[in-house]
DNA sequence: TCCTGTATGCATCGAATGATTACTAACTAT
DNA sequence: ATAGTTAGTAATCATTCGATGCATACAGGA
């Protein structure tokens, strides 16, 4: 009963196949991305991924060694997909408007951007902590590097990187009625990817 | 057992006098904002935060309703505490600088800004949620109110905030030595306050 | 066909947690 | 002094959660 998510079973040929261990890792990471990403570090349990995953709850502890480092595993590819996703900005003239394109690029993954959030206010588990520390100052000095412009610029694209990973966090985006001024600053932080930014929510479901 | 620290007991003629119910309601929500700005909404037990206040646990769920109230009651007026220091700044030429300066005033109470950033991943709950949209709107609204500039100026001032609590969550000042980057963004975000933002985090223990 | 390794579930444990209940001790007004 | 009220705790309950051990099923080689 825990795998297959809905089916009248057997129809649609069995995709129940068994898996290399491997497979299952990933499947597993995919669902526990989606799963951390609403519901943080300590909100989230082993078994709602495990049954996002298809899989027993014991299985996931067992392939992973336990919540803590599989937590640590995600967060830690998230980080890194965040960071390529800037790094794969190439310096010139036009990095600058590059790098803030990557970013909102990256709102097409809201999870990604989600669990990152999560990740900076799970820091008292001292390995997150360094993951996110890690992940703010490479965000920072890729830009410089980049750009080639000054540490004042770089502190307010991250900052605004910032903004727009609360403003996720706090689903402004489909609550824009509740007030005129959260309104425009969700208008005036993600511009015209403003519907991006919601099919990005529609998306993650 | 819970109440007095340590005590050999009855020796030191017992400060454990009886306190009217909103003396004690006071003193665990002191004690809630300490332990929730600390560990977030999941994350931190009721239990814990009896202890801090030197109650017994069922006392805290009886003084409060549950776990969720409590901490929607803490939340709530963290965010009014933020928002009237940022509103208490008259409008004017330099209220832009006010502004500024009223939220690094705000470091002093490091747990403030944490537990507002730990609303912001809790938005899960509903009611947190709106709470925690209600604060970033009410931050840009009066900013934009206060120094008659445009929404550009203040989604960057709003931004910045968001900056300054990440850095405060993933406890930066206390591990600038992990990266040059961590610290050459420290030290622009935070300026001359840089010490203040330590002496906060001394504070805080 | 048997044999072995790997994938995976089932039953279940022990600790933690939020909550309830019932009781006691301290204060207050008559 | 007595009755009534308020502050507070100890005991404990039901649930949830992460984890473990054992059983099983399936695949591929001998």
């Amino acid at each position: 009963m825990y795998a297959s998510t809905d089916n009248i079973s057997s129809m649609s040929e069995e995709l129940d196949r068994r898996m290399t261990a491997n497979e299952r890792r990933e499947q597993i990471l995919k669902a526990a991305l989606v799963v951390f990403a609403e519901g943080g570090y300590a909100g989230t349990t082993t078994d709602q991924i495990a049954r996002q995953a298809g899989v027993s709850q014991p299985y996931v502890v067992r392939l992973f060694g336990g919540k803590q480092p599989l937590f640590t595993e995600v967060y830690s590819r998230a980080s890194s997909l965040v960071v390529a996703a800037l790094a794969a900005v190439e310096p010139g003239p036009d990095a600058k408007q590059k790098m803030g394109e990557a970013y909102i690029g990256l709102l097409a993954d809201r999870n990604l951007l989600l669990l990152l959030m999560h990740g900076f206010t799970a820091a008292s588990e001292p390995e997150i902590g360094r993951l996110a520390r890690w992940t703010l100052s490479e965000v920072f000095r890729l830009y410089l590097e980049r750009t080639g412009e000054g540490p004042d610029e770089a502190r307010v694209f991250v900052a605004h990187g910032m903004l727009i990973n609360v403003l996720l966090a706090v689903n402004a985006t489909e609550h824009l009625s509740e007030s005129p001024a959260l309104e425009a600053l969700a208008i005036c932080t993600f511009g015209g990817a403003l519907t991006a930014a919601q099919a990005g929510a529609e998306a993650s479901r």
